[in-house]
DNA sequence: GTCTATACCGAGATAGAC
DNA sequence: GTCTATCTCGGTATAGAC
């Protein structure tokens, strides 16, 4: 492949088109990222992933640090992107059900995501204020006011909101996250689409036990 | 203090006695893989923080990734002598209930081992095989089997061996390990010693709902 | 066993031709 | 905007005096 022309073809790597750069770049940095960290990941490791060139990282980017966070926003649009509103009409038990589902298949089809705030999350750090302040507290607020809601009607399991957004990211998205490892131990069936969903059930098994004809499977 | 000779005490670091060099090696080791991974850690910082040079750690220990190991080791043995074991006399319930109490405790007093297996839970490598192998697979089939055996006597929420142990480490132990991240999205109360034991009535709470007059927080 | 000096490599960033 | 060449810095590991 590569194109044929009469130029030597054993090039470091084929010239790019320069249409789609950036969006090569963003998706290659979040592979590295998550696998190794911020400190770990190498720019020259991304850009050769995406098929271009070191250099053009800084240009585009000017810095690794920016790049990280250009690729943390990224991830994110891509998150919004996949969920449904928590305050659209209709029984808030429902959208809420509907939120989740949508939550760990997102973390199911892109781990890099949670690997990346998990990476972030045991070390204070300017990252990491900046991580929260951005995009973590916002959501959280949501999540938070959406429980306390279900709870003051009587549904859902007697959790904070805290609690609940700790389950859901810690138990909820590290199935995926962590696949490397729960394949060798010999958990993780396997990372069809049932899987995400029948992942999303055992959670919702905890938070709304008895809740909207939901119950602990037989 | 650092003892007060003729010789020039604006040292880079004073002489140690050589005696404890390997213990303060790996604990100063821990902090940093936990906080920045195998690949960002840095042995000069390591050596630094421990109070030796640089060179020290490849005498005493060949290799950073021998280190790495060592490190691990001996986090395993801090955990192994502060849990008890869950196949002795009495209720297997009761000694399963002390066994996660103690370790969310550990979790809560040394953090770095949970960060240092998510950190290399994410992708495949050998370090982490030889952590699953090693470590983890001889731990997990005694929590399966522990876990099998009170899910025959009736008790315990509906969940496989498989799943208890992702919600023990994950939403168990996170809470501890990510704990820089919890405290600025404003959830984690403090560190305190009743953090740990109230957290560990939380997990119970999912895993056993209903079991030895165990219940649900009114 | 400890410490200094250093070899060697790979990192991020920049200059400048194209 | 792209690409080569290169600067500077920090990394791991080793040699050899003490």
């Amino acid at each position: 492949m590569t194109r044929a022309t009469t130029a030597p073809a054993d090039r470091t790597r084929a010239r790019r088109p320069s249409e789609s750069i950036v969006a090569d770049l963003l998706e290659a940095a979040a592979v590295e990222f998550a696998a190794h960290g911020f400190a770990g990941a190498s720019t020259r490791r991304i850009a050769q992933r995406a098929g271009a060139h070191q250099p053009q990282i800084n240009y585009h980017f000017t810095s690794k640090e920016q790049l990280w966070r250009a690729t943390v926003d990224h991830l994110f649009t891509l998150m919004d992107a996949a969920l449904p509103a928590l305050d659209r009409p209709g029984p808030l038990g429902h959208a809420f059900v509907d939120l989740l589902h949508a939550f760990i298949r997102f973390s199911a089809e892109h781990p890099e995501l949670d690997r990346i705030i998990n990476l972030e999350a045991t070390v204070p750090s300017a990252r990491l204020e900046w991580l929260v302040a951005t995009h973590l507290t916002p959501r959280f607020e949501v999540v938070a006011a959406g429980w306390r809601q279900l709870r003051s009607e009587g549904v859902g399991a007697d959790l904070t909101a805290g609690e609940v957004w700790e389950l859901i990211t810690s138990f909820g998205a590290m199935h995926f996250a962590n696949a490397p490892m729960l394949s060798l131990l010999g958990i993780h069936e396997g990372d069809g689409r049932s899987e995400a969903e029948a992942h999303a059930e055992r959670v919702l098994a905890v938070l709304l036990p008895t809740a909207t004809g939901r119950a602990p499977a037989p």
